[in-house]
DNA sequence: GCTATTCGTAAACGCGAAAAACAAATTAGT
DNA sequence: ACTAATTTGTTTTTCGCGTTTACGAATAGC
């Protein structure tokens, strides 16, 4: 028949053999199988902008009318609007455009940093409409206090969202530490001075709330507002040096969770004695401790890494140096995550992000020296284009991409 | 209603939080669902042992009716068979026990060595019910020559499973080198001297032949022969070192299907120089080359880990002392691979796992040393299952898991 | 105007799993 | 030995959902 004039329906380039041995577990059900396809219509108009339901259809491969019902019950859900008739420049009755709904359903992302508090609401079409950031000394204090502050702050973000026509269904928390395999505990988090906290239970709002490391979140920020491919290593230095590992846009986990650690790659077998036990490893060298003494800025407690990019900045050779000397261990290290991992690229997130300027030609140059058995670019690596905002972003996109993945949970009931 | 009495559905511990982004872009239809439910009823069987229909329906979540359509299709395509009454210690009319056919559908995997060809036939129970290994000197030979010769082992094989009643429905080769993202090509085999080798148009055979290195193809013997858990790193010593990422039960490939490239982790950032053109890659200290030279058997040209393996166990001090810097290594660039993939096992396979016995408390303590900041046994370490037998094992496997996870290919048509 | 084309919807259809009902085969209890 | 209870496997009915087919609506080109 080939009654669709459009482009063939864009067979992705799948790779070649996919090897899948478990498998899911669930039975395929009717129900299962309508669930996916309202997903299926939902993402394809969030991803390939305002749609007429035909034009869904073509990408989809439903039928019209499949789509028709689909867009249907979305629509009863206000996740989907009809923002009226396409302009036609085309012969035949013009399609009606659908877009993503910017009211309604939304995510609320949270943030606990050692010096600061944050929040932000985050629409459906990954828009973060209102943002708040608050300066906090939260270094030492008790969970509980430090998320009753944010509780205040997480309130007032959330009154002005509604203001909007946004209705928050669910909080991601963004922490500088390890979070453990048991939901909504941190395990360590070192700079906040918290061990074994199971946060979610002291949690004083009423909105569903998970926790989530803010350097995952800080990568899935970047997957998700298509600022990068689907297969990337994020690294990011904030509480140790953390590398999150995105593939096939996956945030990819380990079997216990503790993947990405970066931070403890031996960089020289028989390098400095490391706080784990080891030796040589890479935050012996780029650690924002290392990194401090070596450019002998030791005393500064407030915002150390914005405090050496202004020395950097002002021509300061010694912090150059150890700048320099950083970049050359993460070049080492990176190199060898290349290596085994094969991402399409890498970016450089978190505070260190802000140091891009003095750290990409040291990790740039050991990388084209140590990698050199595949395809590798100088432009794969990349600074993030969220900086320190990533964590929170993401933290807001969560919940976004979960309705976005599942809209069922919200036509029905 | 509760009318089951087994254990509830097993309720699989699920990773805490799956973020999935893009997702699927082929619509369910009731075509694939009934897909889905014919593969979920095969491996659930396959899996599970001997099991009746109803004790199917509990496992999986579906009605015993729908079990019931479902086994009455993949019995007409002799993929389940029905083996009588089970035997009754309970209350109530027996069930009737199915398993999986060990006749019909099976799998044939095919090897290229550099000093053998190898041939084997699998059948859906995951068995080698034929296996044959003959003896060829394939270095430097053109690639069409070596697949003729091939093909005569392969027919033999293939003659003799037939006669158990056994149809090979397509073949997966085995070979030392790397497989490009092109299907079907070899990109660079050394040891065999191939370069840009599109394998597949030379084979002689009938059947559909699939290319895929053997460092995998082991990895994934290992997986599906369950000798270990889903989430594994299968190191391989062949040609050049590799390690074949599993994880989640699914072969990593990265972004370009060059993952898993361990020889080039540096290991000393000022090591020796590497043919890669690096310094202090893992290859300059525990590849092939640099161990025999070290242990002063250079000139080994037939079987050379074999002599390794030999003279350790005579005692040579040389060779001990050159396999230990090598396990050093190994333990070294491991540890890295294991703080950034968190794997729960660590697997030494191929060639190199016969040398296990001098190869892995060195490994074992840098492992130990190195990983730190995690759970970590030191049982994690373990030796392969199958040895120098699993690529071949696994290109058999491979086309037997295809047919598990698809068997609406072989019911219909 | 008229025709061709495209869009959205509606009705009939087919397929597949769920639900309910039923026959078959066994154990437990008397 | 006989009945009740229980479990299994099949049959029948029902329901949900995507597809097919058909039709009205809206536009461009003539």
């Amino acid at each position: 028949m080939a009654d669709q004039d459009g482009p063939a329906p864009a067979a992705k380039p799948r790779r070649p053999a996919e090897y899948r041995p478990g498998g899911r577990t669930a039975p395929a059900s009717q129900r299962g199988m309508r669930q996916q396809n309202l997903s299926l219509v939902l993402r394809t108009v969030a991803d390939q902008g305002p749609l007429s339901r035909a034009r869904v259809a073509a990408h989809t491969g439903l039928t019209r009318a499949a789509v028709s019902s689909l867009v249907e019950e979305l629509r009863g859900a206000d996740l989907l609007v009809e923002s009226g008739p396409e302009p036609g420049g085309r012969v035949g009755r013009p399609g009606s455009a659908l877009a993503v709904s910017d009211r309604g359903a939304a995510g609320l992302g949270l943030e606990v940093g050692v010096e600061h508090l944050g929040a932000c609401v985050v629409d459906l079409r990954g828009e973060a409409r209102v943002w708040s950031r608050t300066a906090a000394a939260n270094r030492g204090r008790a969970a509980a206090q430090v998320l009753a502050d944010l509780a205040a702050v997480a309130d007032e973000v959330v009154r002005q969202a509604s203001g909007q026509g946004l209705r928050p269904v669910a909080a991601v928390l963004a922490v500088p530490g390890l979070v453990g395999s048991a939901p909504g505990t941190v395990e360590h988090a070192p700079n906040l001075g918290w061990r074994h906290e199971a946060v979610v239970p002291l949690w004083p709002g009423t909105l569903p709330v998970e926790v989530e490391n803010e350097a995952n979140l800080g990568a899935l920020a970047e997957l998700w507002s298509r600022s990068v491919g689907p297969d990337f290593v994020h690294v990011s230095a904030e509480a140790g040096i953390g590398a999150a590992l995105v593939i096939d846009g996956r945030l990819f986990r380990g079997a216990r969770g503790f993947a990405g650690e970066l931070g403890h790659v031996p960089v020289r077998p028989d390098g400095p004695p490391c706080a784990c036990g080891a030796r040589g490893c890479l935050e012996t060298y780029a650690g924002e401790a290392a990194v401090l003494r070596r450019a002998g800025l030791e005393g500064v407690a407030m915002d150390p890494v914005g405090a050496l990019g202004e020395r950097a900045r002002a021509g300061d050779a010694r912090v150059v140096a150890a700048l320099e000397r950083a970049a050359t261990a993460m070049g080492t290290a990176l190199a060898g995550a290349v290596n085994l991992v094969d991402p399409a690229a890498v970016v450089l997130g978190g505070a260190y992000a802000e140091l891009g300027e003095w750290l990409m030609p040291g990790i740039r140059r050991e990388l084209e020296r140590r990698v050199t058995v595949r395809p590798w670019q100088a432009d794969a690596l990349r600074v993030s284009a969220h900086g320190r905002r990533g964590p929170l972003l993401g933290a807001g996109l969560t919940t976004v991409r979960r309705i976005l993945d599942n809209p069922g949970r919200f036509t029905l009931p």
